[in-house]
DNA sequence: CGCTAGTTTCAGAAATTTGTGAAGTTAAGG
DNA sequence: CCTTAACTTCACAAATTTCTGAAACTAGCG
């Protein structure tokens, strides 16, 4: 229990990239919380990382935690995980999932394309207004399958770079 | 002069579009105020609409249509034409133009790569995290290029959808 | 069974964001 | 030049979001 488990390098320099990765997850879209908590999973050793250990070196409160984790795992960015035979949880990162749930924008680009169908029906489709919806919308249903396959690509060149596993 | 210009079909049909589209794109990370301008420039029949336009559609100041159409001019998703010989300005959106600048990512792709890229090296890269952002890294390379590639197959799919121009 | 370690929920304080009215700026047109 | 139409900027009020401490819940473990 003396917790001489290393702490993953220098905890300065894997502030400073949380810190300065989590900005740009914000930049992007993301809430702050999540985007820190998650950049500390991403930069432990492990991947994982429990409830009071992102609290002790984000500096914030369990509800805090409770509250980033909750979204995370919706947007199947983090896992958790029951430690058998504990109360406690582990949160885990997924080094090939996260992206995946990134890129995997599907349940947006489907309600795009649904209000872009409401709006091509109502516009009429032979108006001006209703061509140009008609038009985005082809191009996200395009888009649509070419991420899969792109998906599939990056998997096979991912094992050329990185090996099995 | 006696506005008999035909509104785009159905006011009522084409607000109820709007909202609907804005209420998509706000979700997906747009402010409130851009999403709205952009979809109400979306669904008007030439594409483009002046500042009083927006104001009275969307029934909010003109400071209000100023911020937005800055912040969408800065994004790339309008373009701003000055009319020749008056000082009102016409905003308009090229169908094309704006969902290239939603696939167009390259911005924030660039910073992430670069803040890996630093978190790998203070990580170090033979460290399981740093492994873990290298991986990370790897993979927003691949996109990359990826998308040009997409983008190019794009433009000949509509191309057969729509003919030229 | 009750105690306790761990997590979640909740109400509210604090910070941030958003949209407005009003004043400021610019250039067209007399 | 002066007036006026059109956009922009700015300070601030209002709305919203974010985070916290405290209370409530839950399930191991003695």
């Amino acid at each position: 229990m003396t917790d001489e488990k290393a702490p993953d390098r220098d905890p300065e320099a894997v502030s400073k990239f949380v810190e300065s990765f989590a900005a740009q997850l914000v930049e992007a879209g993301l809430q702050r919380m999540p985007a820190r908590v998650f950049a500390a999973l991403l930069s432990s050793d492990a991947g994982t990382l429990t409830s009071s250990e992102l609290g002790e070196r984000l500096k914030i409160s369990p509800a805090a935690v409770s509250g980033a984790v909750r979204y995370l795992a919706q947007v199947h960015m983090v896992s958790r995980e029951r430690e058998p035979g504990s109360r406690r949880e582990r949160y885990r990162v997924h080094a090939d999932q996260w992206y995946e749930a990134l890129t995997n924008r599907e349940a947006v680009i489907k309600r795009w394309e649904h209000a872009l169908r409401e709006g091509v029906d109502s516009l009429g489709a032979t108006t001006p207004a209703g061509r140009r919806l008609a038009e985005t919308l082809a191009f996200f249903e395009f888009i649509d399958g070419e991420i899969v396959a792109m998906m599939e690509r990056w998997r096979v060149h991912r094992e050329k770079l990185f090996g099995s596993q």
